[in-house]
DNA sequence: GTGAAAGCGCTAACAT
DNA sequence: ATGTTAGCGCTTTCAC
């Protein structure tokens, strides 16, 4: 594998020359450019990324942690984050926390130790007291779930709101027996959509009924069903569901439909997400979206922004409530 | 930020001995340790990898080549691979290539650049050529979808076999008109796939009507939609499908289901994966279970041993059919 | 317009 | 057991 000595002999050149050419400047001559690229052809040559990124203090590695990447939402965060990042000259560390705070550990590593320029934090169970600590000397943004007051910019929607509107629409269906399906509540996005399932439900003079209100500790289809097994199994059953996420929409779909009853005729189901799949289910999903995509680029553009020094504002993006089969037949 | 130098400025050591604690050298005296690691915790120190990875030549990085992050194909594997990764001190450069070969090459620069040791390729559109070339000196190892004969190790399924079990299930279900949604026969996988198929309806003894053959651009829901409309509107329907991604499976699922026919009673249809959402659709998909997570595993720990310089052999891995709802009812 | 040289932060060979 | 030093491959300041 050739250096740049090597090209700079070759070329007749000194290597300070070979990196002008190599970065652009126009302060060489055609003639000399011209040696240079040649000796680079010959060569075979490729510059040593581990050579300049030594040299100039930077990774460009962007890290972006997410909680688990078989959730087909951070899928398309991430595609709208590796666009930016892509044009922007930066590659992608994909980390999987699985909420493990070990490897949340290992993977803050990699930004204390310069193998990443910057964080983009995607996980609920993220130790936002050791991100705030990273967060003062390293570029963060945190993506979908954040921490108010921490300082840290996020890119986020009104999760209030959203949960709200999904519950009145079930409520102006005629349902006045509304079940949620949310996760944790030591989550911010849980505890406001649980704000917006209650408000909702008071401001439209139903019953808060607790056990109608059920929490699970992940995002799956397992989880969905058995959630929805334990709403079947109560004595007034629920005829209207709202969950806090699609995939737990499917699990609770699959759950109604193997004890023999229809959606939405028996019960009414409503996820939140807008992923794929939500149009593939029978019946199709009432969901609400997020601007995955956009969110992912905005996250990724405030995020070198932050890189370069740059002040970053916190951005609230639309959210939009998509009506299909599972509410309305 | 601290560097090495202060830190053995501030122990009264060298530089070397201050590497060796952090390496976790044996020859440096419990003293002298101790002092090291007082003056590395009294400076927040944390060694830069930038500098190590110059100085060990390394980046200590897997570049992973998938065609598409939304697949959950993908994910399972990458789970895998990330498991071995993190226990073998590496990290993972996730690499969408959406299969164009402008990005696919940006990614391949990652490699050349020294910015990742190795590459996962399970792109099946990759170009064989820049990969061979690339494979001379560079570790590269191929999952699922591989180059037969080109010397770049693999790990993959029976393909062929897997689908000719898939199809004379549907056949010994009492079906004589199966038709298959493949993808692109310019793909190895899908021609195995298509050979797996054809030699179940020669073996037993039924025709092979062309108009059941179907070839789509990509793996999506929409595709399979698309395929199944085509299939449905022929004189003679096929009263089984079956198709190359569970993906397909789901759209083909979802077009019966809109068009009033009943699977499996009218057509019964069998995908391939596995993925997590073949067992929420109603019915619940028939599919061959790929051991995804597993081969990721071994794909992750078959390129560790080729950076090492080590000889690797090609690993086929078994599949099963997974006999659901339906084909069965 | 080009070159010489310093230096980014680390490891390892060699010396003691 | 520990220190000295060269050098990994690059960029950039400062001369000329």
């Amino acid at each position: 594998m050739a250096n740049i000595q090597q090209v700079a002999k070759l070329a007749g050149v000194s290597v300070a020359t070979v990196s002008r050419v190599l970065n652009g400047q126009r302060t060489v001559s055609a003639k000399t450019r011209f040696k240079v690229e040649q000796a680079i052809e010959k060569l075979n040559y490729e510059p040593s990324m581990l050579g300049r990124n030594l040299r100039n203090s930077e990774s460009r590695m962007l890290l972006i942690l997410i909680p688990a990447i078989t959730n087909p939402f951070y899928s398309e965060v991430i595609k709208g984050i590796e666009h930016i990042a892509i044009s922007s000259n930066y590659n992608i560390l994909l980390c999987e926390t699985d909420s493990s705070p070990e490897r949340e550990n290992i993977y803050f590593d990699l930004v204390r130790t310069k193998m990443a320029d910057g964080i983009i934090s995607m996980d609920p169970a993220v130790n936002t007291e050791t991100l705030k600590v990273l967060a003062k000397k390293h570029a963060i943004i945190q993506c979908s779930e954040y921490t108010p007051d921490s300082g840290i910019p996020y890119v986020t929607i009104d999760n209030e709101r959203a949960s709200y509107q999904a519950v009145k629409h079930l409520i102006q269906l005629g349902h006045k027996e509304v079940a949620i399906i949310n996760s944790d509540e030591k989550y911010l996005y849980a505890r406001q959509r649980m704000m917006g399932y209650k408000r909702a439900i008071m401001e439209h003079g139903l019953e808060l009924n607790e056990s109608y209100i059920i929490h699970t500790q992940q995002l799956g289809f397992e989880q969905g069903q058995q959630a929805m097994r334990k709403l079947l199994s109560l004595k007034e059953r629920p005829t209207a569901v709202f969950t806090v996420s699609d995939l737990l929409a499917i699990g609770a779909l699959k759950e109604i439909n193997s004890q023999g009853l229809l959606v939405p005729n028996d019960i009414a189901v409503a996820g939140f997400d807008k992923i794929d799949f939500s149009n593939m289910t029978n019946p199709t999903l009432t969901t609400v979206a997020q601007p995955m995509y956009k969110m992912g680029t905005i996250a990724a553009e405030m995020l070198i922004a932050k890189i370069k020094g740059q002040e970053v504002e916190n951005v609230i993006l639309d959210h939009e409530l998509v009506i299909r089969q599972s509410t309305l037949g």
